[in-house]
DNA sequence: TGTACATCAGTGAACGCGCGTTCACTGATGTAC
DNA sequence: TGTACATCAGTGAACGCGCGTTCACTGATGTAC
């Protein structure tokens, strides 16, 4: 407690004062969500977010190997989220109910259009980034709390093969759903649709029915 | 038929012959398709493009304002191609069929996985365009095609707001579908789902369930 | 049919710009003794 | 507790690059008489 000023740089504490502000890596990562979502995704460059982090344009690259690592970093930090935010909205309602199910698809939706830029960013990083495990692992633990919902609704092990088609199905849905109200915000569509009771309808329709050929 | 080589340019032949080659807006756009899909939205520039259309740096100029306004040309010859597809779609089965529907929703889940690249961009390219009402009216004459096969499905008129729901649903959910499909091919969800049978499902369970709350 | 002229659709050189990345450096921090 | 030193996390100047766009131009085309 005597250390005020100098070391380790306590979140967000006089951000200037310290030489090695110990934060810049999450501080990049910020600026850059920020201009991601101002500037759509490949509307960032390492140089303007070093800018909004107040260092000089060579700093980011002792924290990140070069500018496709910085964009990984954010896209990793932001499925972190979602995930977190997924398994929020399932917890928050009973195991095995149909409303479990609708929360976590309504969690999912709450993310795209709270941080479109960021969302889009996350489901277009295809591009030359095929490899990196890490992200597709974080993928499917985001499909994984989907599926988890589902299992626990039907009574099945998480497994099950019709567990995994309907969740699919839902996960499908509910990406779309994202991608259609981000893209074009109350446009197209006349319907003003009311997010919970939507996902409550297409939960039921797509657990509860019949849907087999 | 006295003009084989000079005036007008018939449709690729001797495109170098002719200085006025009088097809180079569409062989502009047609670059830039190519761009988009090898090297993502964003990944194009107009002085490449112009490089692959074996013209100068500022031809292009000549026939768009500026690079956004190619983009949109392109978007705008992606949509019509996309709306024919879906219309050819629905018209190879009988009206009023659910086969109609579930062929709607292929034609777009096809033109997704044939096109990756220009589908997103027709799908993210609101950063900047929220004007374009042309674009936004081609979007609404997507969007037509469904609510018409919907429509003739349950018998209702085009207006009705069940065939609006419904087919926002069927739209979202073949929407996300094409996305998951690109963005993670074959990764992530382990069933390896047929189309047509998916679609069929999808189209069934939306359309002849009661999804009402 | 022939000629004069306006218009059209290109050229190619040039501009200023911001970017990604590297480099030698330097001041602050942490550690061994 | 004090000192020497390795390491860490920044600086700032510089590089080469490709881009978007403009400009004065020129050759080909279409049209009026």
């Amino acid at each position: 407690m005597p250390d005020e000023t100098p070391p380790l740089a306590p979140p967000g504490v006089t951000p200037k004062a310290a030489y090695h502000h110990g934060d810049l890596r999450a501080q990049l990562i910020a600026a850059v969500r920020e201009l991601v979502e101002t500037h759509g995704p490949d509307g960032f460059s390492v140089a303007e977010a070093a800018r909004r982090a107040g260092v000089s344009s060579a700093a980011p690259y002792k924290h990140f190997k070069d500018r496709q690592e910085i964009l990984r970093g954010v896209v990793s930090e932001a499925m972190d989220r979602l995930r977190v935010a997924m398994e929020a909205g399932a917890a928050a309602h009973p195991v095995g109910s149909l409303e479990a199910v609708a929360a976590v698809g309504q969690a999912y939706v709450a993310f795209a259009k709270g941080e479109p830029g960021v969302f889009r960013l996350v489901f277009g990083l295809t591009e030359g980034h095929e490899d990196a495990p890490d992200l597709l692992a974080k993928g499917e633990g985001c499909f994984g709390v989907v599926v988890r919902a589902v299992a626990a609704c039907l009574d099945l092990p998480p497994g099950d093969p019709d567990v995994q088609r309907r969740a699919y199905m839902l996960w499908s849905f509910v990406h779309g759903h994202s991608f259609l109200h981000i893209d074009m915000k109350t446009k197209v569509t006349t319907a003003r649709i009311d997010d919970w009771d939507y996902l409550m309808g297409i939960s039921r329709a797509i657990l509860m029915d019949a849907t087999r050929a």
